[in-house]
Order: C-alpha cells, then structure tokens, then sequence
DNA sequence: CAAGATATATAGCAATGCATAGTAGTTGCT
DNA sequence: AGCAACTACTATGCATTGCTATATATCTTG
C-alpha cells in the first residue's frame, strides 16, 4: 500500500502497467533485429533498464501469443552442441505492425509533449 | 477473436494495453500545464489521437488514485455562473513523480531504439 | 416548468497481463 | 553417476485497468 509520499511505491505500480504493451514492442522490436530463442531472448531483455528481474514465465506466453497473431514465426534448430533451440522470426505481418506500434508510440509521447504548453 | 492477419485487431488490443500507465502519466502532464476540472479534462483529452471516446467514468476514478497518492491536490470553487466546479492541481510531489514518469518512459523509448542496432 | 447541457461520482463488469512456481528434458563437467 | 547449467513450457492466482451504466445536482434556455 502506497504512503502518500512514498514515491517508490507510486512509481513501482505504475511501471508495472506502463509495461504492459511496451513489452510486446520490445520483444517484437527484439526479433526485428535478428531471430532469437526463448531462452536467449530472456537473457538478452534482462539487460534492458526496468526487466532485470524478467521470467520465462512472462516471455513464453507472449511469444506464443505473437505467434498465434502472425506477428512471428517459431522453428526448431538442431544445433552441433547443445539441446536444440526454438528459434523466433518476426514475418512481414510482424514488421508492419511493429511499425505501427512505433508510430503509435512517437504520437504517444508527442501529445505528452504537447500537454506542457497547452495551458 | 484476432485473424491472423487482422492488422487493426492486434493493434486496437495492443493500445488498449500501452495505454495503461500512459493515460495516468498524460492526465498527471495536463494538471502540470495548470489546474482543471474533471469535465474540463475529459473534453480537453478526447483531443488527443487514441482518446477520442474517453469517458467520465475512466477520468474521475483515476483522479480519485492521484489525490490518494498525493499526485495531485482538489479545491471546491464556487463560480460566477454555473455549478461549483471541483478543480484538480499537481503537489511537488506530484511534479516529482511526473518527471521521474517522463524520465522512465524516455528511457524506455531509448531501449527500444537500441534494439534495432543491437543484431 | 421542462429539457438539455454541465458537472461529479460510484458500482459492477469484462479483459488482460504479469509474476510465481513448478514440470520436463538435454548437455556438459567432474 | 551426479550435478549444474541450459532450454522450453504451463498453470494458477493476483492485481489492475478502463468501460458501461447509473445516480445526483445545478444551471441555462425556450
């Protein structure tokens, strides 16, 4: 429950909700830049600022989920060393609609902007 | 139920999804830019593109958060004409949050461009 | 006075996502 | 053989949002 100066906690619940959407972005916006696995995509988010503590429990079902939109295609990869991986691809869908994402995000944050001088 | 290539259905349940932190971040900007009331904020949002149908009763719960938390303080004013209008105005605090929001929300649109490069 | 615009507010609902936690299998190392 | 690391996935529960509908009251206008 959040004190009425506790700005920590203030801006821990709402980060929790501005991710939501923006995750999906990224991790579309991940596999734009090259396929990836399950796995490695995780490691990978943990880096980004904010998803340090990322779990597999939250990206696989977004990529199945993605997967089921059309947005990314999966296929199985039998490595030289190593357990097979499950390799994720962004389709042609995918790109148009992250594209679309990404210009929804920049009206997004102009209309922020925008509120500053309209007084 | 989202076709596969239903390129309007994902994204409508994508918005719907990156709104959220967004709307409280963009209502926390337009107390910024000078006080208002609940009416007032809902005319002046349904401006903005996305929030054509935004409605009274998503404003004024989300009001009633930001006054909990201390974002924002509400003062009764009695007008020359019309009815007494309830009119909402962001604390330190809340000018705080705001730029720690704005900042959070910068850095996220920065990860996202990182993405592109990072193959 | 009646109708409509203005103005604030709440209750209930449907949808969603995230995090926790656990399952299962493979590979490599000692 | 045994253990740690790697890899993929599922289930459940919690928390939250935003919308619809409704209630109430005042003011203006015809």
């Amino acid at each position: 429950m959040a004190d009425m100066t506790d700005k920590a906690g203030v801006l821990e619940r709402w980060i929790s909700q501005a991710r939501k959407g923006y995750f999906e972005m990224l991790l579309l916006a991940r596999l734009q830049a090259g396929r990836a696995y399950g796995y490695q995509i995780v490691a990978s988010l943990k880096q980004v600022p904010g998803f340090e503590n990322l779990a597999e429990g939250t990206v696989y079902p977004v990529l199945t989920r993605m997967r089921n939109d059309g947005l990314v295609t999966a296929e199985w990869v039998a490595e030289d060393s190593g357990a097979p991986r499950k390799y994720y691809t962004t389709t042609q869908f995918g790109a148009e609609v992250l594209a679309e994402m990404k210009a929804i995000w920049a009206a997004m944050s102009a209309a922020l902007d925008a509120q500053e001088v309209t007084s």
